[in-house]
Parts: structure tokens; sequence; C-alpha cells
DNA sequence: ATTATCTATAGATCTATAGATAATGC
DNA sequence: ATTATCTATAGATCTATAGATAATGC
């Protein structure tokens, strides 16, 4: 509320302070508004909410698919450096674990993603995101059935389908408040081999949460 | 194409036939558009696709929260009879998947149902879905855990949130063309109480459903 | 001096209604 | 005669841009 010359740390080199400042607000403000109203969220209402003129969105973004192709490079952006993480994973296993950790994350933590993705494939039909993602996880898929780990009838479309459900609850109030991962625990349980241990579920975090929903209705 | 005059088999005691037919197609036209473009599809789109002029759309519906709740009280209907299905299951386990079977169905054939139900809690906020469904499977719950059925450590909540994760799958083209039925085995084993036999996964329908996609790209 | 932002505005689309026109049921 | 539908329209909101105004970097 009261300044915004908050450089962004990821700064491009030389261009203006406030350019830039203007450019990530109206970013944050995009993928809020999206995560709520959906892709095709008001262009003026989010100018409007980042405290903006629309012609500075439009300068920003020429385009509303520009924008949209933006925001799914950003959000790309921040689940590389997953990949590093499943590749010092102690086992296959484990590496599968991780992603379906971390991805489920990823998405329920920006609900915009979803809606992104899915005017991605239309705006770039030849562009498959979930066909790299399988490759990706192929080759752990094939060793952690060979552990004896992974049950041997599920393959990399199933790993990623389970995933974007998981994300899907970002959606539902508040983010669910973290109980996805009680379900993603029985996800993962699902997917194990017969004859291993069952690691008991996460706890609810509190008993109804309704303080904090009413807290965040507003926000 | 031909002609409108078919008589929908609920029809209302006495009313003009046309009204009726009218109001039948706004109600399937409403259910496809906000299916695509959210509770907030534009009434006026879904009286042009029905072919009728929005006056007819609000003399049915006089504003847009009855249209919502209409389609609501249509959609719960679908889902009553399954509670005879249930009970006469043979076990209360199998009670619990005959619930996440048609429940998940339920969604995936109507994708507009997740929508509808989020606008819901917001027109009336007093009336929770989500509690009446707890009550009424929480006797199978408990019975199933002492069977040995299902694992100790699930609740109803869990399994509302499980379906609601199934369901969303529906948003995504094509219905998922019933690939989602082996997302919901892998949970189903999940929840069982270890030490029990797992059936293999469904078998997926074709290698890929390209031309399948193609089809259905103008529908 | 250059680059970015703002205000104002045109044209399209949306919600919601009033008044005229058409179709059904008794 | 009654009930329902249609066309036309007012006011609001949206996308997209042109031209005037303000802020930065060298």
């Amino acid at each position: 509320m009261t300044s915004s010359a908050r450089p962004s740390p990821e700064g491009s080199p030389s261009r203006r302070r406030d350019a830039r400042a203007n450019r990530d607000r109206l970013i944050n403000e995009a993928r809020a508004l999206i995560a709520q109203n959906g892709v095709d969220a008001s262009l003026e209402e989010i100018a409007r909410r980042a405290e903006v003129g629309v012609a500075t969105l439009y300068r920003n973004f020429a385009t509303r698919d520009d924008l949209v192709r933006t925001l799914f490079g950003l959000a790309i952006e921040q689940l590389q450096h997953v990949q590093e993480e499943i590749a010092s994973a102690p086992s296959a296993w484990e590496g599968i674990v991780v992603f379906l950790e971390r991805a489920s994350e990823w998405l329920v933590a920006d609900p915009s993603i979803p809606p992104i993705m899915q005017r991605m494939e239309k705006i770039d039909p030849a562009y498959h995101p979930a066909e790299q993602l399988k490759e990706f996880i192929a080759p752990l898929i094939a060793q952690a059935r060979k552990d004896g780990d992974l049950r041997g009838d599920v393959d990399g479309i199933d790993i990623g389908v389970l995933v974007s459900m998981v994300g899907s609850l970002g959606r539902s109030d508040s983010g669910n408040a973290g109980q996805w991962r009680r379900q993603l625990a029985v996800i993962i349980d699902g997917l194990r081999a017969p004859g291993h241990d069952r690691p008991k579920l996460p706890a609810r975090p509190t008993a109804r949460g309704a303080s904090r929903r009413a807290a965040r209705s507003r926000a």
C-alpha cells in the first residue's frame, strides 16, 4: 500500500524500475483473478486491481494470449528445479513420490495453472506438455517396477492424470488447507506394489478450519 | 433439427407443450455452456444456442441464481437412486466402492456440476451438501473399518474429496474417455486395508484416442 | 530525449426489461 | 382468453487503441 519501488529479484537488466514493478503487479493480479474467474477473467479488472491503466496492461501484453503464454512460462519455470530433486532421490520409487508431491504442491499453490494450461493447448496445439512429462518419468517408472516398488499396471499417463486430480483441489476454497496431502497419501499407497508397509495418513491441520476460512474470505 | 415437439418424460402436469420444450432446451444448453465456460457463461448465448429469445430465458429463470439452483436440483435428483444401490450392496466396503463409482461417474458425465455446486455455496451459505453426504457414509465407513476392509485412518471427508478429485477429470477434454476408472481403481486400492488382493487396473480404451478427439472437436 | 502511463473513446457484447406479436388449451 | 415468445432497447462492462501527459535514465 505504501509504495511500489520493490525491484523484483529477477529484474531484467536495463529497464525502468516502475515499468518492471507494474508488470510484476499485473502478473500477480492476473494469476489471482484467473484462479478465481478462469482464463477469460476481465483484463480491465486485472489492470484495476494492479492499480494501473488498461493501456499499461496492453503495452505489456498485446493480447490475452500473450498474457497466458507469459504466465504459463513463469509457472513452468517454477517446476524446473524439481528435476534435480528427483534425480537425487535414493530410489526410483522415491523419485516418483517426490514428483507427485512437488507437482501437486505446485498446482494447489497456484490454481491459475490448470486453466492456463488448458488454454495453452488451444493457443498452441502442437505443444503437448503432457508428452514431455511422460518421457521424463518413463524411465523412473520402469525402474520402480523392476525394484518391486511400483505396481506393474500403471504408466506415465496415469501418474500425470493423478497429479492433475490432486491439483484440482486448489480451486476449491482456501486451497484445501493442506488436506490434499491426505488424498495424495491414499493415491501413493494405491500406486505401490502390494506387500509394503503403509504410513498413516498425514493429520488434518485443525478440526474444521472455520476461523481460517472466515479470515480468508475477503483477502 | 427437424422439430422440437418431443415432450419430456418428466413433463410437468398442465403446461404448454412448447414452453416445456423450450425450458428443457434452455436447461440442456445451460449445462453444456456452463461446463465449457463456467457458471458465468453468457445467458444470451445460452438462449441463442437453445434457439430462443433471451426474454424466454428470463421468463423461466428470473435471475442467474435461479438457473443455477434449478440445475443443481436436477443434478442432485440424479444421485438419489444411488442410495438404494448402496443399501443393497453385500458389504459396507462394496457399498463404499459403489458410492465412489457412481458419484465419480455422475461428476464426470456432467462437468457443469462442480462449478454449479461451488456457486450454490455462495448463493446459500447455510446449505452444506458435503455435510449430509458425510452423515450418509459415516456408518458405512465405521462398518467397513470393523470388517477390516477399509483402512483405519480415512474418514468421510476424505471420501468426498477423493470423489471430487476424480470428478474434476470431466473438465479436461472429452471427459477423459473413461480413463478416470483407472485412477479411481488406484484410489480404491489405496483406501483398502492392507493384505487384500488387488484387481488389475481397467484397460485403457484405445492406445491414444486421437481419432475420437478429432471427431469430437466440433461437436 | 526516451520510455511508460494515463484519460478518453469507439465498437462489441452482456444483463434485464417493456411492449408488441404469436401460439396454445379450454 | 390466456400464456408464452419475440424484437427492440437502455445501461453497464468489456476489449482495444489514439493522443495527451508524466516519469525515468543517460
